[in-house]
DNA sequence: TTAAACGATAAGCTATTCTTATCTACTGGG
DNA sequence: CCCAGTAGATAAGAATAGCTTATCGTTTAA
């Protein structure tokens, strides 16, 4: 038994809820010969008559059985039809995106926000997770989508870079460095370094050796800045990285060496994104890119 | 937006199983290019890939959203057109049938045994009323066939001759007519005569008279009987409806006049009866059908 | 490195689906 | 009673969709 079509349901249908093939013609653009023609078509494969031919038309107790077993089916296909071309198009679905916690709290709310007011059937899940750990699961595809400084070229991902984030100082406002509007690695020295997250970033730089010789490291972002408002010594962070309004501490670009996190976005090459994917692809693109890198 | 095509979607969902084009195109009697062009087509008409071109070809996420929800439409399809094929071709249905009592008592067990064990998937009820209300039943549609006498020509009704069922007098073993093999109506003169349902048939006839002085009147059947049993009276009965094993009492064909009550099968004039019916009809004149009519 | 398998593409044929034009039957108003 | 006006059926031809054959470029595995 070969397949029905749709159409041919549909076209049913509409004579049953028009009550005439001329009506149904009308409603579906189509001349009634097409509607006569496609309905016998479909009576002759099923054997039996749907409609009750010669006098009256109305339905044979074979089109009542049937009627609304067409209905169903032409209802779910709908259905199934709006749902795929709302994900086909963009304006549904779900995205996971992943990002180091720093562009989490920082660039993504009010991002996200507009977002959502573009896309309003659009469902987000945000993790934030360490530079690696970002990486991972864009490449093992937990996540679609990754905003990230990037850890070491990876076949398996691709990159596109948007922003650069500027290393700095962090110390105590009452810090004899606090002053300062800029310094070197130099001005440094002696002083108690606490490492962090961030801190490799320094690592092949001329301030390599400070972070070398310092004896502490932190990973928990909120226990550092603790740790810095305590007086217990001072850190470097991206200023991505720095809680801005916190009245404590400040933050003192450093300028020998200038040191950047080039952050990017992140996603799985050979890997075609979902039509939601693409579509918060192409707006992180649009927000987020800047021409300085 | 068009409809989708049942058998586009059965197209992809092969290409899925069976891993790749050339081996659902084997599978579905299609060459290659049949496939790859449809496939295609659906894709440019989603505007979005169902699976990832160049490379190995597997689904893209799109795809992979896609793939379940065409799994289900096309299940639904050939669930529903199975279904609906079975109700075609009469092999499943459902068929409401009114007969007389006789009929469903002495006639229809053995056939319908025999018709459910040839169409074991269609559901039957069966009524009996009297044939008065049989026919009304099949009137008004509440019914799809009767097997009744006809009790005056309609309209509306369409009938076929069945057989002929023949009247005579019911007595008790013991009574005087009872040694007799068949038996006129002058024979019946100072014989209590008890009326049932059946007793119209004899009023158009010689022996109207011996109905009209007739002072019972029993339409229960059970009640009849018993009332023969205790020797109360004799009655008139078509064969049919006499409890042929009954030891007490004895059937005596009348020959004088011979009256026979016509049985045949009633459907709704004007109206296409469903397949299942149709085939219980043609089964019926198949088994009862005379030439005795 | 070569052969086999895969998918894409183009050209041409076939089948389906639609339209135009016409026919017949029924319905209701003058 | 007749005549529009409406209905669906039918036939012929046009447009479209769908399929096949033939061929190409890639990838994969022996």
């Amino acid at each position: 038994m070969s397949d029905l079509k749709i159409q041919q349901l549909r076209y049913v249908i509409t004579v049953v809820e028009e009550g005439s093939f001329h009506g149904a013609a009308r409603r579906l653009h189509r001349t009634q010969p097409a509607l006569s023609m496609a309905v016998r078509e479909l009576e002759q494969r099923l054997g039996q008559n749907l409609f009750e031919r010669g006098s009256k038309n109305r339905l044979t107790p074979f089109g009542e059985y049937c009627i609304p077993r067409f209905r169903d089916l032409v209802g779910q296909h709908d259905r199934m039809a709006k749902d795929v071309v709302s994900h086909a198009d963009g304006t549904q679905g779900h995205i996971h995106i992943a990002t180091v916690p720093s562009v989490a709290s920082r660039i993504m709310p009010a991002l996200l926000a507009e977002f959502i007011g573009r896309y309003p059937d659009i469902n987000i899940s945000l993790h934030d997770e360490n530079a690696h750990y970002v990486c991972q699961m864009v490449a093992h595809g937990e996540v679609d989508l990754g905003i990230t400084s990037i850890w070491q070229s990876d076949e398996d991902l691709e990159y596109a870079h948007l922003f650069e984030d500027k290393i700095g100082v962090v110390c105590r406002q009452d810090h004899p460095l606090a002053s300062l509007e800029t310094l070197g690695w130099q001005s440094l020295q002696g002083e108690k370094l606490i490492r962090n997250g961030t801190s490799r970033l320094l690592m092949s730089t001329a301030a390599a050796e400070l972070v070398e010789n310092s004896a502490f490291y932190i990973s928990n972002m909120i226990s550092l800045i603790a740790m810095l408002e305590a007086g217990a010594g001072i850190t470097t962070l991206p200023r991505l990285a720095f809680p801005e309004h916190n009245a404590n501490l400040r933050f003192i670009p450093l300028h020998d060496p200038e040191v950047v996190r080039r952050i990017g976005l992140v996603k799985a090459a050979n890997r075609t994104l979902a039509p939601a994917a693409q579509a918060m692809q192409a707006f992180l693109l649009e927000k987020l890119r800047r021409s300085d890198g």
